[in-house]
Formats: C-alpha cells, structure tokens, sequence
DNA sequence: CTCGGAGCCTGTCTGC
DNA sequence: TGCAGACAGGCTCCGA
C-alpha cells in the first residue's frame, strides 16, 4: 500500500494527536507487534512528534522511545473520531491506542503484513542510518542523485527507485509513473543514462511525489488517509494498471512486464 | 557478497 | 455457479 506520498498524508493527519496522551492499547493480533510488553511500555506515554522516515510512522513519545509503523501493503491508521464505522474495517480492525483527548486511533489491517514497534533513540538513529536520501531531504540533490546512479550502474531506472536503501519512501505505483513522467524505459540501465536523463529523472521524482502528496496519495484500492477518505492521485496515474489501454500521449498500448517480481507499467514509444 | 525465490496474509478478479 | 490460480501498494529471510 502506501508509498511516500501516502505515508506522507497520513503523517500530516495525525498531526493532530500531538501533546495527546495514550491511555490504552487493545490488540487481537500480537504478531504483528515487534516488542514485548509493547502495551506496559506505552500507557501514560505523551506524544511528542509524529513524523515520516521512508514508508515508516514514527510516533516520538516523552520517554525518548518511539512507536515505529510500517503500513505495509494494506494497513491504516484513522483517528476514530472522525470515522464511520463499516463492517470491512471493523473486521480487519486488529489494533487500538486509546487517546486522551482524540479518542482513539484504529488500526486496521486486511493482509496482516503491518508491523508496530517500540524502539529507542538510538534504534531509532541506527535504523536511519539504514534508509536512503529521502527526495524531500535538503540532500537530495542533483549532485547525490547522480552519485547514487553511479554507484549503482548496473542496475536499472525501476530498481534503483525501489530500492529504500539508496532513495527512500518510492514503491511499485511511483516507481512507474515517475519514468514516465521522464520519458525514459523503466528497464534502461543506469550506466547508459545521459546527464540530461539524470536530471530528468531526478525532476519527475520531486514533480510526481510532490503532486501526488497535493493530491492526498493514491487509492487503488484500500488506501485511506487518518480520516478514512481515499486520496486522489489515482484519477492522475498515466501507466500503472494501464496496461492494454492507450498512452494518453501517442496512442501506444500501455506495456506490462516483470522487473524483479513486480509489474511495471510504460509506454514503449514514449520511454526511451 | 549478491541474487532469486519463498513467505507473510486476505481479498478480488479471471478464466475454465 | 464453482473453483483454482493469479495477482495485489512491501519487505525480510533463506539458501545457492
């Protein structure tokens, strides 16, 4: 499921929880959960600061620990508060923080492949340590980019956007829509790019994130932002899940193949 | 060391 | 209609 921009909304949601205190955990699914005595350690905890680090959530608390979420494919977080109540979320609701002052915050999970954590600052630092440049980190820049290209050479355009060791926070829908957006072949390998190519791609990956962040993420299926409602950049995808129709551009049929056991989308006029 | 493949789960869609 | 199989936004682990 969610990728950088989704992860990314849903952190601007739950800015609300800030200074809030957790006052009780309910879980039917402690596999999910990393720690032990994860409930002891939290209730009484105030937040501090909720923020992004790759595709994580990262709930800081007034103990210097911190919550680490990683949604995975299909999970959600929504501020109870603010939502209706179906039979879907219901069934798949696996986790609650009980809050002071917001209620509650829900976790619901349909494939079970999200995981919750309680680290510490220096676990925290450690795991940092093991993500890539983030593209909206000042280090991002053209310069780190191409470094990053070289370093990896002989892999290709789709590979190094995926890979959350080098970039941070891009998965399989971004990891097709920003070659697009460049016009280059999502299998094209790294060392035959151009300078100019380099800056391209670099260009699409700020454009496309950072529309699809306005846009509040995107829904194929079961992304929803805190409040439960489905983001928007589905309605802007030009390849992914296109496969078989026309580029909107040139009328050529969209391209579907494997690069390392996902499917990525493009057009194999425009890409080159 | 890197690399491919399996595995974790449930739901939905396709084709026979 | 039934049902098996493929596939789905991510990531980790294991053996070769």
């Amino acid at each position: 499921m969610p990728e950088l921009p989704e992860v990314q909304t849903i952190v601007n949601d739950l800015q609300i929880l800030t200074g809030d205190t957790i006052t009780g955990f309910w879980t039917d699914f402690e596999k999910a959960i990393k720690t032990r005595n994860f409930k002891k350690a939290l209730v009484g905890e105030k937040i501090k600061s909720i923020k992004r680090l790759s595709k994580n959530i990262v709930i800081e608390l007034s103990s210097n620990n911190a919550i680490i979420i990683h949604l995975k494919m299909t999970g959600k977080l929504l501020i109870n508060k603010q939502v209706s109540t179906n039979n879907l979320q219901q069934k798949h609701l696996h986790h609650i923080f009980s809050l002071k002052k917001n209620n509650a915050l829900v976790f619901s999970d349909i494939r079970k492949f999200a995981t919750l954590e309680l680290i510490s600052r220096d676990k925290l630092s450690e795991i940092e340590k093991t993500k890539g440049v983030d593209p909206f980190s000042k280090d991002f820049t053209l310069e780190t980019f191409s470094k990053i290209i070289t370093k990896h050479k002989n892999k290709n355009i789709k590979s190094i956007l995926m890979n959350q060791a080098a970039i941070a926070g891009i998965g399989n829908i971004y990891a097709s829509e920003i070659p697009y957006d460049a016009k280059l072949n999502p299998m094209r390998k790294l060392s035959s790019l151009t300078s100019t190519e380099i800056r391209l791609l670099h260009h699409s990956i700020l454009k496309i994130l950072t529309k699809a962040i306005e846009m509040r993420g995107t829904s194929i299926s079961d992304y929803r932002d805190a409040n439960g409602k489905k983001g928007g950049f589905q309605n802007q995808l030009k390849v992914y899940g296109k496969a078989g129709k026309k580029c909107h551009k040139c009328d050529t049929i969209i391209a579907k193949e494997t690069v390392e056991q996902r499917s990525t989308f493009y057009c194999p006029t425009c890409q080159k």
